[in-house]
RNA sequence: GGACAGUUAGCUCAGUGGUAGAGCAUCGCCUUCACACGGCGGGGGUCACAGGUUCAAGCCCUGUACUGUCCA
């Protein structure tokens, strides 16, 4: 054994000879515990976030493994449809090959699998090297043919029953992605732009009258978004605004159109807010789409995929557009639909395939220089070049921040858009088609919101079940299809008439309807939403729809990890879907942790430039190397600067490798409460030192039982360690207070406090067993008892083994290689600690009298360490000291002690002194009433005696004073309970006595 | 606008009514036979602010400020 722990060694070894053996697989018959884990997406590599979440899965997994339960981990990854398709094509345009539109559907999806397998593949090298106990032999994928087979299943179950429906809804479109995403793939981000006014004129000539006495033949709209009123087919006011009200009924003429638009009332404009009249633009808000159906306005959309103002509206494709909008929307008037047609010829030819942005300009352009309309304001100055307006049609622009909504992929201003799309009911209390049963609302929605209420699921921390209820009472129906080729197909399909088949693939859906081979079919081009498959993943990734033996066994799972950003898109999904399917919760308790942020709080980002490598910080990295591998392959590569410039800040000396253990103690360490953990280098530099401090405690143990040559750090043959033995008081308090260790581990572990769990932990190995028991050890060691240097020694041992078990599931590799030497001796025959039973504290163990001996031997310690380090006598120096006032409990201890305190403060001697015994000047230390003295001559330096007494004197005495205050108030001793008083008076005259003996003491050292 | 969380030592955080704790950092002493990735000792906090409840408040209640996140 070395002097110090070289944690990559040891861990190569046990990852492999742990899985080669089989140890992470479920065993037993003991009750069954399960996690699945949450599935990475297949992007690329793991994160520290992924770093944390699986050490606190693993230290569950081992802890229940250890305990007997039959434990599975099942690993697994995700499809992650957006992300790893944008992933790809970005790597295809990096190196230069063919994109995806030229590869083609089979040909790019060719290269996500080629993709998919190598990531997948440092994923689980990643998990490996971590020590993630997963059993591999489950492993999954979202798009395995057995899971694709189950999402199938569970989208043809739910669309049988009638809780999917197909329809053509304003969705959030993507013009960059050009796909339809969910409400939650939706990032709102308040943003700096305008407010434009723009006059419309009122038809026919109308006037009126406006508050200020003003005759006006125009009404003022105000708008964030020029652009959209090429689309407008309304004007709204608030039907109790006394201003416009009046003009209900009227209409506008929509400038640059030219085409006649009603003026509506509805009480969902904010007559606050611009000029109180809104254009309605259906096709495009959601909002003035809702609106529009009320006041069954004309809908049409004005772009195309890509957010560019439609092209020839007499184009085939979109004429069949404009008739299958007239079927499918439903609630839209019908005269309305067929105005459709002419409203896209309305459109002036200028601005047709415009990019949206390049339109506004146009359009707001096009507005100032009308000059000929009756409501247009004459053109009068400029300042210097700066427009004034009004100019022509628009009445003035406004500076206002605005909400815009973007995709959380692509960053891309999403458009509101009518599409047809796939949707999930879980709004409607029957179902959709009118068939007798259940709508989604309660078949799907309530029983999730009833599985959390009931308790059958539990949050921890258990404020989060409000979010989950805020959202679940708030929720929309779920748009489960997407525009993408990378994931599952959806299983319906299309004759040529566009009627629609479901079924589990097209034979099935042949033989149902009776569709003979004359008829041709196609399937949809669209694959589900990415959530839509990992909402089944407890159920699927067990077997289901099979009832196998795994499904019975593990399902439902103990408990779910993962963070709270995922709560809607997929915890609630899963408790949805488990309830459905199973009619059981997916997971008994959820387990939300905190992000894994960087050094200044801040979420950590390939674009920011401040991720990293969980396994940099295992094996160290150099500045340089972090600092190049943070700014290659930015998306916005002016970045660099400044992400160089933080790296070098955050991490001057580059990261020191700190191996796979202590980096798992810091997760553990930071992980409170579920709060955000701010990753902090230092403090895994720290857990290092605890991993070698472990590893050198264990040496000494090794060395001391002869089963390790100091010199050489050879192995030699240990000593018997069996027969009679006698128990020291060291050894009956570190086994007492090892009992209390293991009672705290269970109850940490059953909170889920990690931190508290590692506190403990890092406590007793150091605090205790190291610093104070190893010590006690050495006396006797150097003693001739032979049958306490045998106690001792058991006790060294045994101690050692019960703790590496109680650490191993946070610290799974050094725990492992220390125990192989050491379970020999400590009686053990297993092959690993893995399978060895966690340590149960045995409350006949704890010995009270024995922690008060320690207790009391620590306080003696310190009174003569403190005088040691306040008179700056080298530590080395032996001292004599002198007793006075022992009681007979003291004296008694004195004697019992004498040897390991001798030894351990470096003492001379220690004399008590008789009542009647003069002592000669010295430094005082007091312990309860006894007084500890350490003889002045030659050794202490008076003016520092002095001040180190007046320094405990001023402090006692304000202590004193506070007391005392207390005592004396009639309040508290009325109203304060008796024991609570009686403990305040004894602590008070405690204090009164250290004071005396410390003004006395003071008195003698000044007379010098 | 609503909801939730946070505000405790220089930093990162524990602390569910009885005199404020840890790790890191810092200062002093020490190459003592497990460990300098170490040992011993020290310094450092009106617990965000203002009220209230209580004999007693970092902790409970009310309000305010600031920070963060989520939802409209």
């Amino acid at each position: 054994m070395d002097k110090t722990f070289d944690p990559k060694r040891v861990e190569a070894q046990w990852c492999a000879t742990w899985e080669s053996d089989g140890c992470y697989q479920p065993r037993g018959t003991g009750k069954p515990y399960s996690i699945m884990i949450p599935p990475p997406n297949v992007t690329g590599t793991l994160h520290m976030g992924h770093a944390f979440q699986h050490t606190v899965m693993d230290a569950l997994t081992r802890y229940h493994r250890m305990l007997g339960d039959d434990t599975l981990w099942q690993p697994g990854t995700d499809h992650a449809g957006i992300a790893t398709q944008m992933v790809v094509e970005r790597n295809l345009k990096l190196a230069g090959e063919p994109s995806r539109a030229e590869l083609g559907r089979d040909r790019f999806l060719d290269k996500v699998w080629e993709w998919k397998k190598y990531s997948a593949g440092t994923i689980g090298q990643q998990i490996r090297r971590m020590g993630s106990s997963v059993d591999w032999s489950r492993e999954a994928f979202t798009m395995d043919p057995s899971y694709s087979k189950a999402v199938i299943e569970h989208f043809v179950r739910l669309h049988d029953d009638g809780l999917i429906y197909r329809g053509k809804r304003l969705v959030n479109w993507d013009p960059v992605l050009q796909t339809a995403i969910s409400d939650l793939e939706v990032v709102q981000e308040e943003e700096n732009g305008k407010l434009w006014h723009f006059r419309y004129p009122l038809a026919n000539g109308a006037t009126y009258t406006d508050s200020e006495g003003r005759t006006l033949n125009y009404i003022v709209v105000a708008t964030t978004r020029p652009e959209t009123m090429l689309g407008d087919t309304a004007v709204a006011v608030h039907p109790e605004d006394e201003r416009y009200q009046h003009l209900v009924g009227q209409h506008v003429i929509l400038p640059l159109c030219n085409r006649q638009i009603p003026i509506v009332a509805d009480d969902y404009v904010d007559r606050e807010f611009g000029t109180g009249c809104v254009k309605i633009t259906p096709a495009h808000d959601f909002n003035d789409y809702q609106l529009g159906q009320r006041h069954k306005l004309e809908v049409f959309n004005i772009f195309t995929r890509t957010a560019h103002i439609i092209g020839n509206v007499t184009d085939e494709e979109w004429t069949l557009a404009a008739d299958k909008n007239a079927e499918a929307a439903d609630g839209i008037g019908a005269t309305a639909r067929a105005a459709t047609a002419l409203n896209w010829r309305s459109i002036p030819e200028q601005y047709r395939g415009l990019d949206r942005v390049v339109a506004r300009k146009q359009i707001v352009a096009d507005l100032e220089a009308i000059t000929d309309s009756s409501a247009a304001a004459p053109i009068t100055s400029t300042d210097e070049g700066k427009p004034v307006y009004p100019r022509g049609l628009v009445d003035k622009i406004v500076d206002h921040k605005l909400k815009v909504p973007r995709g959380d992929r692509s960053g891309a201003v999403l458009e509101p858009y009518l599409t047809d799309q796939w949707f999930v009911d879980l709004t409607r209390e029957t179902r959709h088609d009118g068939k007798p049963g259940n709508g989604g609302l309660l078949a799907i929605t309530k029983p999730a919101i009833d599985a959390v209420e009931s308790g059958r699921i539990r949050f921890v921390p258990d404020n989060w079940k409000t979010t989950y209820f805020h959202w679940l009472n708030n929720i929309q129906d779920w748009c489960i299809s997407r525009q993408l080729w990378w994931g599952h197909r959806i299983p319906a399909w299309y004759d040529a008439d566009g009627t629609v088949y479901v079924g589990r693939d097209e034979a099935e859906v042949r033989a149902k309807h009776g569709l003979g081979a004359g008829v041709s079919l196609k399937q949809d081009e669209d694959v589900f939403d990415t959530w839509f498959s990992s909402d089944i993943w407890p159920m699927a990734t067990l077997g289901w729809p099979d009832n196998t033996d795994a499904l019975k066994k593990y399902y439902p799972s103990s408990v779910l990890v993962t963070g709270f950003d995922i709560i809607f898109f997929w915890v609630a999904r899963m408790v949805m879907m488990g309830q459905y399917f199973m009619n059981e919760v997916p997971f008994k308790d959820v387990f939300i942790t905190g992000l894994v942020r960087d050094p200044e709080g801040n979420k950590m980002s390939k674009s920011k430039g401040n991720v990293l490598d969980p396994l940099d910080v295992v094996d160290g990295i150099t500045l340089d190397a972090l600092v190049a591998k943070r700014t290659t392959g930015l998306m916005n590569p002016a970045t660099a600067p400044k992400i160089e410039a933080k790296t070098r800040k955050d991490y001057p000396k580059g990261i020191e490798p700190v191996g796979v253990d202590a980096l798992r103690f810091t997760f553990a360490a930071l992980a409170t409460n579920g709060r955000d953990v701010r990753f902090d280098a230092a403090r895994a530099e720290g857990y290092r030192n605890f991993c070698n401090k472990i590893w050198n405690a264990s040496r000494f143990v090794l060395i001391n039982v002869g089963s390790l040559d100091a010199e050489t750090g050879t192995a030699t043959p240990p000593m018997s360690l069996d027969g009679e033995v006698t128990l020291s008081t060291a050894d009956r308090w570190i086994i007492s207070k090892l009992q209390r260790l293991e009672a705290e581990a269970a109850q940490h572990f059953a909170e889920y406090r990690f931190d508290l769990l590692a506190a403990s932990l890092y406590q007793f190995i150091w605090n205790e067993y190291c610093d104070w028991y190893l010590e006690l050890t050495k006396p006797v060691m150097q003693g001739s008892d032979e049958l306490a240097k045998r106690g001792a020694r058991r006790t060294l041992v045994r101690v050692l083994e019960v703790w590496l078990r109680l650490l191993h599931p946070i610290m799974p590799f050094i725990t492992e290689e220390i125990w192989q030497k050491v379970a020999p001796l400590a009686g053990k025959t297993g092959t690993t600690i893995m399978l060895e039973p966690y340590p149960i504290a045995n409350p006949e163990r704890i010995d009270e009298a024995a922690e008060a001996d320690v207790e009391w031997l620590k306080g003696f310690m310190l009174g003569v360490r403190q005088i040691r380090g306040e008179m700056d006598i080298p530590p080395g120096k032996p001292l004599p000291v002198l007793i006075r006032d022992a009681s007979v409990a003291d004296a008694e201890r004195i004697a019992r002690f004498d040897g390991a305190v001798r030894f351990l403060a470096r003492l001379e001697s220690i004399t008590v002194l008789a009542a009647a015994d003069e002592a000669p000047q010295s430094a005082t230390a007091l312990l309860g009433s006894m007084k500890i003295l350490v003889p002045m001559a030659g050794l202490i330096d008076k003016a520092a005696e002095l001040a180190r007494l007046a320094k405990l004197k001023a402090k006692l005495e304000n202590d004193l004073k506070m007391n005392e205050a207390r005592l004396a108030s009639e309040k508290f001793v009325n109203g304060a309970p008796a024991a609570v008083i009686e403990k305040e008076r004894a602590r008070v005259a405690q204090q009164k006595a250290e004071l005396a003996t410390l003004t006395e003491q003071e008195a003698r050292i000044s007379a010098l």
